[in-house]
DNA sequence: TAAGTGCGTCGTT
DNA sequence: AACGACGCACTTA
């Protein structure tokens, strides 16, 4: 899935998009072999997940997803992951607003390996979720990405509302 | 303030 | 049984 950011990898299962990653700079994922002519299914859903992934990346709210499978994932992830979902295009949360709000304030540590298990960054924003003490936090995808995406929903945020609203954006960087 | 240490907590492996 | 994309209290510079 070629992006201005570089080429990411999507990938489908039955149910729906199931996987994304980061562009790797080494191996340019399977080298130019990708299947044959995925089915018309696919292509639409891929459609939609390319639309909503570069909007994503520009910092603007993603435009209507593909169905997401997200059945890999344990019941507690899944519900982590919920909650990400919920998280607004240009806020913020934090490890432990999350445990609260999926009813579990001390798995805050948990939250955090659910998010880092999260198999759909970027569309299922984990990268807004930050540490308590407001610095980063961490992010498997490297801890530039999860700079560069917030700070591209600021930046957009603040172009819509002519910056004159108090931006929720990380005070420090680690 | 900033940075470091220790411990509680709890889902995963 | 051990290990974190944490949080919090508490020390030291």
């Amino acid at each position: 899935l070629p992006t201005p950011d570089g080429e990411f990898l999507a990938g489908y299962s039955r149910n729906g998009l199931c996987a994304l990653d980061f562009p790797s700079a080494e191996k340019r994922h399977r080298n130019g072999q990708r299947a044959p002519e995925p089915p018309p299914q696919i292509r639409r859903w891929h459609a939609l997940t390319s639309e909503a992934l570069i909007r994503a990346l520009a910092g603007q709210k993603s435009s209507r997803l593909p169905p997401l499978d997200l059945s890999t994932g344990t019941e507690f992830q899944k519900r982590v992951w919920q909650a990400l979902r919920d998280i607004a295009c240009g806020r913020t949360s934090s490890y432990l607003q999350v445990a609260q709000v999926i009813g579990q304030p001390g798995a805050v540590r948990a939250v955090g390996g659910a998010c880092g298990a999260n198999p759909i960054p970027v569309l299922v924003p984990c990268h807004r979720v930050l540490a308590a003490n407001r610095k980063l936090g961490g992010f498997s995808g490297g801890l530039d990405w999860k700079r560069r995406l917030l700070a591209r929903e600021a930046a957009a945020i603040a172009d819509h509302s002519s910056g004159r609203f108090s931006l929720d954006r990380p005070e420090k960087t680690r």
